[in-house]
DNA sequence: ACTTGAAGTTTCAAGCTTGAAATTATTTCC
DNA sequence: GGAAATAATTTCAAGCTTGAAACTTCAAGT
């Protein structure tokens, strides 16, 4: 057992740019599916997931760190949300530097469709994958994770 | 055993959510590095190391079938890599239609050095895995994969 | 040869994304 | 209380990315 033939740096590199085009190649059809059948984009739906996740107003800098953008790049689509009539901006009245955003009722009520079509474009995605591996899946990343950072 | 206590298709779309924040963390972490160690970017990279790969003289449509990304993508990033003097568009003889892109000298020189960097970094992200753990992670990629698409 | 259709690439507008600088507000420390 | 450091957000330029339209060239059938 315990096939050294390949170190173990070039398999950590292999694996991790299968990973890459796995992501990738599910994002395109992820982006590809929202557009023609929703009708938006995968960062506003993103944005949209966060917000509609956290039941409650969030900081801009919440958001960006939930999704793991810049803080710009958070201003920007939820800019394009509010244009929209999607999301909405309140001014925090303990500290006026904080601006809160969530859904409107609007944004809610798109979403909640939204979600349901993405849930089962998901599902197809992944229709190989049984709850064993599915959990296999969960503890490899977790252990990933680990304690590198 | 065989927990389904959770339904199979919520299961599906928790597994995906970790996959995507995986990557994302990664592509951020590396995106970091190449920039403040090596002063070029994940985009840039990606087209160096498709060419230095392929060996050969790619056609531009090869390129970003290759990397999952639109044409225009890839006329952008290889437009700047041309720029700097790191990659070179040749007409094909053959098919006037066809521009092939390739390395420079220098682009060549300039993405062993990055390769090795790159290499090391990954190394240092997925450290926590060994062996049977990176293979596991390869099959049940693979098996995802399997006839969905 | 001519038309029609298809293929390869680029162009373009719009949107996405980053990192740095600027802005506004708060906190801390004299 | 005022200065200086810190924090939250926005702004901005540059680059990335897409999808559609335009352009050039090739292939096939007439």
């Amino acid at each position: 057992m315990n096939d050294h033939a390949t170190p173990l740096t070039r398999r950590r590199l292999r694996t991790w740019l299968r990973i890459l085009r796995l992501t990738r190649r599910a994002e395109n059809h992820l982006r590809e599916f929202l557009r023609r059948e929703c009708d938006t984009t995968l960062p506003r739906f993103d944005v949209m997931a966060a917000l509609h996740r956290a039941g409650k107003p969030m900081k801009m800098s919440e958001l960006s760190e939930r999704l793991l953008v810049s803080n710009g790049n958070a201003t920007a689509v939820v800019d394009r949300l509010e244009r929209d009539g999607l999301a909405l901006r309140v001014a925090s009245e303990s500290d006026r530097r904080v601006k809160h955003v969530a859904l409107s009722d609007a944004g809610r009520t798109r979403f909640e469709a939204l979600a349901r079509a993405h849930e089962a474009e998901v599902d197809k995605l992944f229709a190989n994958l049984g709850h064993e591996e599915l959990d296999m899946m969960r503890t490899l990343i977790r252990r990933m994770e680990g304690q590198s950072q």
